[in-house]
DNA sequence: CTGAGTGCAAACGTTTTGCACTTGC
DNA sequence: GCAAGTGCAAAACGTTTGCACTCAG
Protein backbone atom coordinates (compact mmCIF):
# COMPACT_ATOMS: atom_id res chain seq x y z
CA UNK A 1 0.00 0.00 0.00
CA UNK A 2 1.41 3.49 -1.13
CA UNK A 3 2.87 6.19 1.25
CA UNK A 4 0.17 8.20 0.37
CA UNK A 5 -2.76 6.24 1.06
CA UNK A 6 -2.76 6.33 4.54
CA UNK A 7 -1.62 9.83 4.75
CA UNK A 8 -4.83 10.46 2.71
CA UNK A 9 -7.59 8.25 4.65
CA UNK A 10 -5.97 9.41 7.76
CA UNK A 11 -7.25 13.15 6.43
CA UNK A 12 -10.64 11.97 5.36
CA UNK A 13 -9.94 11.91 1.75
CA UNK A 14 -10.28 8.69 -0.74
CA UNK A 15 -7.02 8.00 -1.59
CA UNK A 16 -6.96 8.21 -5.42
CA UNK A 17 -4.40 7.87 -8.54
CA UNK A 18 -4.52 11.47 -9.17
CA UNK A 19 -4.25 12.44 -5.18
CA UNK A 20 -1.28 10.51 -4.82
CA UNK A 21 0.72 11.89 -8.12
CA UNK A 22 -0.16 15.11 -6.69
CA UNK A 23 1.73 14.12 -3.46
CA UNK A 24 4.24 12.62 -4.72
CA UNK A 25 5.29 15.64 -6.84
CA UNK A 26 5.00 18.37 -4.55
CA UNK A 27 6.99 16.54 -2.38
CA UNK A 28 9.66 15.70 -5.16
CA UNK A 29 9.57 19.29 -5.64
CA UNK A 30 9.48 21.14 -2.15
CA UNK A 31 6.98 23.75 -3.32
CA UNK A 32 5.09 24.07 -6.82
CA UNK A 33 3.00 25.92 -8.27
CA UNK A 34 -0.53 25.11 -9.55
CA UNK A 35 0.42 25.37 -13.27
CA UNK A 36 3.72 23.68 -12.44
CA UNK A 37 1.87 20.76 -11.15
CA UNK A 38 -0.56 20.72 -13.72
CA UNK A 39 2.01 20.42 -16.61
CA UNK A 40 3.98 17.53 -14.53
CA UNK A 41 1.08 15.41 -13.57
CA UNK A 42 0.43 15.28 -16.81
CA UNK A 43 2.60 13.38 -18.31
CA UNK A 44 1.19 10.41 -15.73
CA UNK A 45 -2.61 11.54 -16.12
CA UNK A 46 -3.30 13.00 -19.44
CA UNK A 47 -6.94 13.66 -19.13
CA UNK A 48 -6.55 14.95 -15.54
CA UNK A 49 -8.68 18.45 -15.66
CA UNK A 50 -7.39 21.38 -13.70
CA UNK A 51 -10.70 21.69 -11.95
CA UNK A 52 -9.91 18.31 -10.60
CA UNK A 53 -5.89 19.69 -9.45
CA UNK A 54 -7.98 22.54 -7.67
CA UNK A 55 -10.46 20.34 -6.11
CA UNK A 56 -7.88 18.64 -4.38
CA UNK A 57 -5.50 20.93 -3.34
CA UNK A 58 -8.36 23.09 -1.70
CA UNK A 59 -9.56 19.79 0.05
CA UNK A 60 -6.14 18.92 1.38
CA UNK A 61 -5.43 22.56 2.25
CA UNK A 62 -8.69 21.68 4.46
CA UNK A 63 -7.75 18.88 5.86
CA UNK A 64 -4.45 20.80 6.95
CA UNK A 65 -2.01 18.67 4.56
CA UNK A 66 -1.23 21.34 2.53
CA UNK A 67 0.02 24.32 2.91
CA UNK A 68 -0.26 27.75 0.28
CA UNK A 69 2.99 29.87 0.66
CA UNK A 70 2.35 33.54 -0.47
CA UNK A 71 4.97 35.01 -2.03
CA UNK A 72 6.07 38.69 -3.33
CA UNK A 73 5.70 39.33 -6.74
CA UNK A 74 4.76 35.51 -7.83
CA UNK A 75 2.32 33.09 -7.70
CA UNK A 76 1.64 30.84 -4.42
CA UNK A 77 2.92 27.76 -3.92
CA UNK A 78 2.00 24.71 -2.10
CA UNK A 79 4.03 22.63 0.06
CA UNK A 80 3.05 19.59 2.49
CA UNK A 81 2.61 20.90 6.02
CA UNK A 82 5.81 20.40 8.28
CA UNK A 83 7.23 21.71 11.04
CA UNK A 84 6.56 25.61 10.98
CA UNK A 85 9.50 27.08 8.84
CA UNK A 86 10.49 30.49 6.90
CA UNK A 87 11.14 30.64 3.06
CA UNK A 88 14.16 32.18 1.55
CA UNK A 89 13.25 32.98 -2.47
CA UNK A 90 15.53 34.23 -5.42
CA UNK A 91 13.85 36.63 -7.33
CA UNK A 92 16.42 35.29 -10.44
CA UNK A 93 15.85 31.15 -10.42
CA UNK A 94 12.99 31.73 -8.49
CA UNK A 95 14.14 28.93 -6.34
CA UNK A 96 13.07 28.51 -3.04
CA UNK A 97 14.58 27.20 -0.06
CA UNK A 98 13.30 26.35 3.24
CA UNK A 99 15.17 27.74 6.19
CA UNK A 100 14.92 27.46 9.70
CA UNK A 101 14.69 31.24 11.79
CA UNK A 102 14.42 30.85 15.51
CA UNK A 103 12.34 34.23 15.68
CA UNK A 104 10.89 32.94 19.09
CA UNK A 105 12.19 35.62 21.02
CA UNK A 106 10.83 38.30 18.77
CA UNK A 107 7.28 36.73 18.84
CA UNK A 108 7.35 36.87 22.44
CA UNK A 109 8.47 40.04 22.90
CA UNK A 110 6.31 41.77 19.81
CA UNK A 111 3.38 39.09 21.91
CA UNK A 112 3.89 41.28 24.98
CA UNK A 113 4.04 44.60 23.33
CA UNK A 114 0.99 44.71 21.94
CA UNK A 115 -1.31 42.42 23.60
CA UNK A 116 -1.22 39.72 20.62
CA UNK A 117 -2.28 36.11 20.76
CA UNK A 118 0.63 35.56 18.07
CA UNK A 119 -0.29 31.82 16.47
CA UNK A 120 1.80 32.37 13.21
CA UNK A 121 4.13 33.41 11.37
CA UNK A 122 4.81 33.99 8.03
CA UNK A 123 8.54 34.71 6.48
CA UNK A 124 9.84 35.43 3.61
CA UNK A 125 12.81 36.56 2.46
CA UNK A 126 13.71 37.53 -0.61
CA UNK A 127 17.03 38.27 -2.70
CA UNK A 128 19.65 36.46 -5.06
CA UNK A 129 20.68 32.96 -4.69
CA UNK A 130 24.50 31.64 -4.77
CA UNK A 131 24.09 30.58 -8.15
CA UNK A 132 22.68 33.09 -9.63
CA UNK A 133 25.18 35.96 -8.10
CA UNK B 1 -1.64 73.05 -3.35
CA UNK B 2 -2.98 69.96 -1.76
CA UNK B 3 -0.32 67.28 0.01
CA UNK B 4 -0.46 64.43 -2.24
CA UNK B 5 -0.19 66.74 -5.65
CA UNK B 6 3.29 67.02 -5.08
CA UNK B 7 4.26 63.40 -4.32
CA UNK B 8 2.31 62.24 -7.03
CA UNK B 9 3.79 64.77 -9.44
CA UNK B 10 7.38 63.68 -7.87
CA UNK B 11 6.93 60.47 -9.54
CA UNK B 12 6.38 61.20 -12.67
CA UNK B 13 2.36 61.06 -12.17
CA UNK B 14 -0.82 63.53 -12.72
CA UNK B 15 -1.86 64.65 -9.62
CA UNK B 16 -5.78 64.02 -10.53
CA UNK B 17 -8.22 64.08 -7.96
CA UNK B 18 -9.07 60.44 -8.01
CA UNK B 19 -5.32 59.55 -6.98
CA UNK B 20 -5.24 62.34 -4.52
CA UNK B 21 -8.75 60.22 -3.17
CA UNK B 22 -7.19 56.98 -3.31
CA UNK B 23 -3.75 58.53 -1.56
CA UNK B 24 -5.90 60.19 0.89
CA UNK B 25 -7.66 56.88 1.60
CA UNK B 26 -4.85 54.50 2.04
CA UNK B 27 -3.33 56.85 4.67
CA UNK B 28 -6.40 57.00 6.52
CA UNK B 29 -7.03 53.20 6.87
CA UNK B 30 -3.52 52.66 7.06
CA UNK B 31 -3.58 49.41 5.00
CA UNK B 32 -7.13 49.01 2.34
CA UNK B 33 -8.05 46.58 0.05
CA UNK B 34 -8.99 46.68 -3.50
CA UNK B 35 -12.84 46.37 -2.74
CA UNK B 36 -12.61 48.39 0.51
CA UNK B 37 -10.72 51.13 -1.81
CA UNK B 38 -13.56 51.10 -4.22
CA UNK B 39 -16.23 51.33 -2.00
CA UNK B 40 -14.98 54.14 0.07
CA UNK B 41 -13.95 55.95 -3.04
CA UNK B 42 -17.43 56.12 -4.48
CA UNK B 43 -18.83 58.24 -1.54
CA UNK B 44 -16.83 61.11 -2.98
CA UNK B 45 -16.50 59.99 -6.83
CA UNK B 46 -19.33 57.81 -7.62
CA UNK B 47 -18.81 57.34 -11.14
CA UNK B 48 -15.12 55.97 -10.84
CA UNK B 49 -14.55 52.90 -12.18
CA UNK B 50 -12.45 50.10 -10.65
CA UNK B 51 -10.25 49.93 -13.81
CA UNK B 52 -9.52 53.30 -13.04
CA UNK B 53 -8.68 51.86 -9.50
CA UNK B 54 -6.64 49.24 -10.79
CA UNK B 55 -4.47 51.34 -13.10
CA UNK B 56 -3.64 53.75 -10.50
CA UNK B 57 -2.78 51.23 -7.88
CA UNK B 58 -0.85 49.77 -10.41
CA UNK B 59 0.93 52.93 -11.53
CA UNK B 60 2.03 54.20 -7.89
CA UNK B 61 3.43 50.87 -7.42
CA UNK B 62 5.36 50.73 -10.47
CA UNK B 63 6.45 54.55 -9.72
CA UNK B 64 7.29 52.95 -5.56
CA UNK B 65 4.87 55.03 -4.07
CA UNK B 66 2.94 51.99 -3.08
CA UNK B 67 3.37 48.83 -1.70
CA UNK B 68 1.08 45.53 -1.91
CA UNK B 69 1.12 43.15 1.21
CA UNK B 70 -0.16 39.36 0.76
CA UNK B 71 -1.27 38.17 3.82
CA UNK B 72 -2.49 35.00 4.72
CA UNK B 73 -6.30 34.21 3.98
CA UNK B 74 -7.10 36.69 2.53
CA UNK B 75 -7.00 39.55 -0.01
CA UNK B 76 -3.76 41.90 -0.41
CA UNK B 77 -4.18 45.00 1.07
CA UNK B 78 -1.95 48.39 -0.27
CA UNK B 79 0.07 50.37 1.85
CA UNK B 80 2.22 53.97 0.99
CA UNK B 81 6.11 53.02 1.18
CA UNK B 82 7.62 53.70 4.53
CA UNK B 83 10.63 52.66 6.66
CA UNK B 84 10.70 48.84 6.32
CA UNK B 85 8.38 46.64 8.74
CA UNK B 86 6.71 43.62 9.63
CA UNK B 87 2.76 43.07 10.26
CA UNK B 88 0.36 42.11 13.10
CA UNK B 89 -2.54 40.77 11.69
CA UNK B 90 -5.91 39.73 13.40
CA UNK B 91 -7.27 36.89 12.41
CA UNK B 92 -11.10 37.78 13.70
CA UNK B 93 -11.05 41.38 13.26
CA UNK B 94 -8.58 41.70 9.76
CA UNK B 95 -7.12 44.50 11.79
CA UNK B 96 -3.46 45.19 10.59
CA UNK B 97 -0.62 46.72 12.54
CA UNK B 98 2.57 47.67 11.38
CA UNK B 99 5.32 46.73 13.83
CA UNK B 100 8.82 47.54 14.06
CA UNK B 101 10.83 44.29 14.26
CA UNK B 102 14.69 43.80 14.08
CA UNK B 103 15.66 41.03 12.38
CA UNK B 104 19.03 42.05 11.06
CA UNK B 105 20.85 39.36 12.45
CA UNK B 106 18.51 36.68 11.66
CA UNK B 107 19.07 38.19 8.02
CA UNK B 108 22.70 38.68 8.44
CA UNK B 109 22.94 34.88 9.60
CA UNK B 110 21.06 33.25 7.10
CA UNK B 111 22.53 35.37 4.26
CA UNK B 112 25.83 33.58 5.71
CA UNK B 113 24.86 30.10 5.66
CA UNK B 114 23.15 30.27 2.62
CA UNK B 115 25.41 32.62 0.57
CA UNK B 116 22.43 34.50 -0.22
CA UNK B 117 22.47 38.31 -0.82
CA UNK B 118 19.09 38.82 1.18
CA UNK B 119 17.37 42.40 -0.01
CA UNK B 120 13.57 42.00 1.08
CA UNK B 121 11.84 40.32 4.11
CA UNK B 122 7.96 40.27 4.06
CA UNK B 123 7.19 39.08 7.93
CA UNK B 124 3.34 38.64 8.87
CA UNK B 125 2.35 38.08 12.51
CA UNK B 126 -0.75 36.44 12.90
CA UNK B 127 -2.96 35.79 15.57
CA UNK B 128 -5.59 37.41 18.13
CA UNK B 129 -5.26 40.96 18.78
CA UNK B 130 -6.05 42.31 22.39
CA UNK B 131 -9.60 43.63 21.77
CA UNK B 132 -10.90 39.95 19.75
CA UNK B 133 -9.35 38.08 22.76
C1' DC C 1 -2.74 72.20 -26.83
C1' DT C 2 -1.19 67.64 -25.89
C1' DG C 3 -0.26 63.63 -23.58
C1' DA C 4 -1.88 61.36 -19.67
C1' DG C 5 -5.89 59.77 -17.15
C1' DT C 6 -10.84 58.36 -16.83
C1' DG C 7 -14.77 55.36 -17.43
C1' DC C 8 -17.11 52.20 -19.95
C1' DA C 9 -17.46 47.70 -22.15
C1' DA C 10 -15.16 43.86 -23.67
C1' DA C 11 -11.52 40.58 -23.09
C1' DC C 12 -8.61 37.80 -20.36
C1' DG C 13 -6.71 34.49 -17.05
C1' DT C 14 -7.69 32.03 -12.99
C1' DT C 15 -10.62 29.54 -10.02
C1' DT C 16 -15.10 27.46 -8.98
C1' DT C 17 -19.34 25.08 -10.00
C1' DG C 18 -22.84 21.77 -11.96
C1' DC C 19 -23.46 17.54 -13.65
C1' DA C 20 -23.05 12.91 -15.71
C1' DC C 21 -19.87 9.31 -15.27
C1' DT C 22 -16.48 6.53 -12.68
C1' DT C 23 -14.17 4.59 -8.78
C1' DG C 24 -12.50 3.74 -3.98
C1' DC C 25 -13.75 1.34 -0.23
C1' DG D 1 -23.75 -0.30 -3.62
C1' DC D 2 -23.00 4.23 -2.48
C1' DA D 3 -20.71 8.26 -1.30
C1' DA D 4 -16.85 10.59 -2.97
C1' DG D 5 -13.95 11.92 -6.80
C1' DT D 6 -13.11 12.88 -11.80
C1' DG D 7 -13.39 15.44 -16.06
C1' DC D 8 -15.74 18.22 -19.01
C1' DA D 9 -18.05 22.53 -20.08
C1' DA D 10 -19.98 26.55 -18.33
C1' DA D 11 -20.05 30.08 -14.99
C1' DA D 12 -18.07 33.22 -11.85
C1' DC D 13 -14.31 36.15 -10.34
C1' DG D 14 -10.75 39.40 -10.38
C1' DT D 15 -7.96 42.05 -13.24
C1' DT D 16 -6.48 44.12 -17.62
C1' DT D 17 -7.12 46.24 -22.08
C1' DG D 18 -8.97 49.14 -26.00
C1' DC D 19 -11.00 53.14 -27.04
C1' DA D 20 -13.48 57.56 -27.10
C1' DC D 21 -13.76 61.32 -24.11
C1' DT D 22 -11.87 64.53 -20.56
C1' DC D 23 -8.59 67.03 -18.03
C1' DA D 24 -3.99 68.36 -15.83
C1' DG D 25 -0.20 70.98 -16.75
Amino acid sequence: MNNYTNILRTHNLKATPQRIEILTLIESFGHINIDTLYENIKHKYQSISLATIYKNINAMIKEKLLLEVKLPNQKSVYETIKHNHSHLLCNKCHNIIDIDVDINNIIDDISNKNQFKIDKSDLVLSGICKNCQ
